[in-house]
Order: C-alpha cells, then sequence, then structure tokens
RNA sequence: GGGUCGGUGGCAGAGUGGUCAAAUGCACCAGACUGUAAAUCUGGCGACUUACGUCUACGGGGGUUCAAAUCCCUCCCGGCCCA
C-alpha cells in the first residue's frame, strides 16, 4: 500500500512525497528554462554524473561552484551516479565500456576518452557537482541477461554501495557536512526480473548501512532505488517486481522507482509505496510531438485507484505531429511565471512541422505541468 | 528560323534495352520512445487487393524489339548558342 506524503529536508529546500523529477541530464532540461521548469510546478530535476563528468568537466564545475551556481538554480537536485549510463552504452555497444571490479570503464561519447569511473570517484565528483541527492555506483544489467550474470551484478552493486558509502563517510570528513547539510544518499535495487536477486540485494544493501557507518551514525540508506529496466518486451511495468521491491525497502529510507514512468506507471508505482520518480517521458515525448491530457474526472480516478486498485485511464496521450491538427484552433494550456497561458494546437502542430524548437519547449512544458499536476493530486490522496 | 542540351514519382535527382512501380534525399502519412549516446529511431508513401497479384506509369503520339524510362520518328514544352 502507499505511504503516506512525508517531507524532506535538504539543503535546498523541502521536498514533499511523492515527487516527480524531470532529468536536466546535462544540467538542463532541455529545451526548457529553469523558470518554466519553476512555472510548470517542478522543485526537483535530476542531473548525471556520468554526462557533466565529461563535459563540462569537473574542472569547470569545482570552478564555479558546483552544479546549482552553473545552473542558477536554488531547488534540490539529484545527480545519478553513472551507472545507468555506462550499462547504457556498454549494451548497446560493447566496445564503449566494460564493468570491472574496480568500476566502470568506458570510452566518452564526447571524444572518445578512455575513463574509469570508481564508485569512490562517483561519489566524489557528486560531492562536487554539490547535489541534495546522490546515488550509489551500481551495475545495472538487461532484464535478459542470465541468471548467473544477474547474480554477479547484484554482489557487486552490494560491494559497490559499501565503497560508496565509505567514500561519502570521508567526503563528509573532508568537506564539513552536516546532518542538516549534507547530501541524501541512495542506494540502487538490481536483480532485474528475478525475485529472489531483488530481495539480496535489498538485503545486502541494507546491511552495508548498518555496517558500514556514513560519518553520521545513520544506520540506513536515506533512499533506496530500484534500478534497471522495469518494462517488460511489450512496453508494459513490470508490477510483481516493483510491487516486491517496494516492500523490501525500510520505511526510514525514501523509495525511489529511478526512469519511472508513464503517468499510469507512476501511479500504480505510487500505489505499491514507490515515492519518487524521475523520467525522460514528459520532456521527451513532448519533444518529439506528443501531449498528455487530462480526462474528466481523473482526480477522482486517481483516488478511487489508491484506495480500491481499480484503475481507470485518467488521461489521454496526443500526437499533436498527426495532419489532424493542421488546423485545429482548439487550445493547450501552458504554464508561465504569471499563471498560464494558451497556444493552439495548429500553432505548435506549424512549429513542430517546420522543426522549430519552440513547439517542442512549449509541449515539454505543457506535459511538465500535466506531471506537477498529477504529483499533486496524489500528494493530496497518500495524506 | 538554325543548332544544341534537356523534359523521370509532390519536389530535387539517379537510372540510359530486361533483375524498374523506378536508387537516394526532402516533403508527406503513421508508429515507437520509461535512472536521455534520442531535435532520435522504425514503417509506409501510383491505383485496386488482406495477400499472391493485376493494372496504369518515366512530356504527348507513333514505331523497332520476345522485352523500352532507356533505341527510332514526330509533335509539344524549357535552357543555352547562332541568326
Amino acid at each position: 500500500m502507499y505511504r503516506a506524503s512525508r517531507k524532506i529536508k535538504t539543503a535546498h529546500g523541502t521536498i514533499i512525497t511523492p515527487f516527480f523529477m524531470p532529468d536536466a541530464t546535462r544540467a538542463s532540461v532541455r529545451g526548457v528554462a529553469r523558470e518554466h521548469i519553476l512555472a510548470a510546478g517542478i522543485s526537483e530535476m535530476v542531473v548525471n554524473t556520468y554526462h557533466l563528468m565529461l563535459q563540462p568537466g569537473m574542472d569547470v564545475i569545482r570552478r564555479v561552484g558546483g552544479v546549482h551556481a552553473l545552473m542558477g538554480w536554488e531547488r534540490p537536485l539529484l545527480s545519478d551516479s553513472g551507472g545507468y549510463q555506462v550499462y547504457s552504452l556498454i549494451h548497446k555497444n560493447a566496445r564503449l565500456g566494460a564493468i570491472v571490479e574496480e568500476g566502470a570503464r568506458f570510452r566518452s561519447v564526447v571524444d572518445g576518452s578512455q575513463h574509469l569511473l570508481t564508485p569512490e570517484k562517483s561519489i566524489s565528483i557528486q560531492a562536487d557537482l554539490g547535489v541534495d541527492m546522490m546515488v550509489v555506483l551500481d551495475d545495472p544489467r538487461p532484464n535478459t541477461a542470465s541468471y548467473d550474470d544477474i547474480a554477479a551484478a547484484v554482489e557487486r552493486t552490494i560491494r559497490w554501495a559499501a565503497r560508496c558509502r565509505r567514500a561519502y563517510a570521508a567526503q563528509a570528513r573532508t568537506r564539513g557536512w552536516t546532518q542538516q547539510t549534507r547530501p541524501k544518499l541512495f542506494a540502487v535495487i538490481q536483480g532485474g526480473p528475478y525475485a529472489e536477486l531483488r530481495a539480496r540485494c535489498a538485503q545486502g544493501l541494507i546491511d552495508v548501512a548498518q555496517r558500514i557507518d556514513d560519518g553520521f551514525g545513520n544506520m540506513h540508506w536515506d533512499g533506496m532505488g530500484f534500478g534497471g529496466r522495469h518494462i517488460d518486451a511489450q512496453g508494459n511495468l513490470m508490477e510483481d517486481a516493483l510491487a516486491q521491491t517496494a516492500s523490501l525497502i525500510p520505511k526510514t529510507s525514501l523509495a525511489f522507482a529511478l526512469g519511472i514512468g508513464t503517468p499510469e506507471d507512476i501511479v500504480r508505482c505510487v500505489r505499491m509505496g514507490w515515492e519518487m520518480f524521475d523520467c525522460v517521458i514528459p520532456t521527451r515525448e513532448g519533444r518529439h510531438g506528443r501531449a498528455f491530457l487530462w480526462a474528466h474526472d481523473a482526480r477522482e480516478r486517481i483516488a478511487q485507484f489508491l484506495t480500491t486498485g481499480t484503475y481507470t485511464p485518467f488521461y489521454n496521450y496526443v500526437n499533436v505531429r498527426t495532419a489532424t491538427h493542421r488546423t485545429d484552433m482548439r487550445t493547450l494550456r501552458v504554464p508561465t511565471q504569471r499563471g498560464e497561458t494558451t497556444y493552439t494546437y495548429a500553432y505548435v502542430h506549424h512549429l513542430l512541422k517546420v522543426n522549430d524548437p519552440l513547439g517542442s519547449a512549449i509541449l515539454a512544458r505543457h506535459n511538465l505541468a500535466f506531471y506537477a499536476q498529477l504529483m499533486h493530486m496524489l500528494r493530496a490522496a497518500v495524506v
């Protein structure tokens, strides 16, 4: 069952669960300015260790005083460890990298240069980024990998989590973090499609937290995520896996469903107990011409699903690129700093057709507002 | 008026006797996208047909040939050169 809404204090403000973070992988949500992110009702974003260490590079990040300063963003940020990027690179093209016990060896997609991202280095980089929430380096595997391969990745993920936790404690000393200012530390559960491996991974990670001091005497992870891919070959949410994994996460830790998802997936996951999400869907789909739209009685349908488990579709998904919108003068709501404005479908359709980034940006902003509203409804429903 | 080069699918542009319903790009019509190597990728794109397939097509008309977008004749149209 869902977890009640709770507040998390960070150095850049208080977060209320459940919440959704758009991916600002390279320190920007592609094409959407920070004032438009805020206007959409979004207060947290995810940046990426892998991308930022390559560009602009940690030398620049340190000199400008961190990624908040670089972006001019005053709200909470989470950095992903880079594990997923290395996984993505390696599994799409084995020449681009390899996992070794020391860490993830990979070639930069920016300039082809070779790098070794270790658990310690990932934590150090994330500390330099200055984010409010950081994630341990993990070893994701495709769900199609062999049982033995995934089992080995689970054990490695646990060992790497232990190294990350020690590195975190060392950073805490060096940088003088306090219990109030320190970034939250998230572990990541692997195990893919195998329930016993997920359980083993979760228990292994919990043991690590109890065994290794984070520098503040905490005996738990601030958050625990579920990594890898949670979508089957048909594009459906792996509900059993997500439900089981949510149940493995102690209430002392925030439950973070990495990379999820569609509005429906998020609602389903919140019911299972997941509390935080990040995904490219609202922005990528927007960039590619899709808009999420509320169905009638969406709020009631969501509330009904949370209490009874009976799911009724609560939104529509429209492709504004299709010819039907060429002269469609109905309007699409887009958030602004002073409330809201509207654009006609016909205009957005035209902008998309002429490849003006404005069309993509309008839809991304619209979809971000949709996701923010969704999370607002969910917060109200899980009191 | 003479010469010359050329007219190919919505556009640009290959092809110069058979494997051509015609490369490729763009446009167009759809689809995909879930810790962003994604302003990316996939499919369709003459007509009819679920499909096998059938028909009509490379400016118009007429020939040669078993077979023509490709060769010949003629007409129409366009560029350039000469008068």
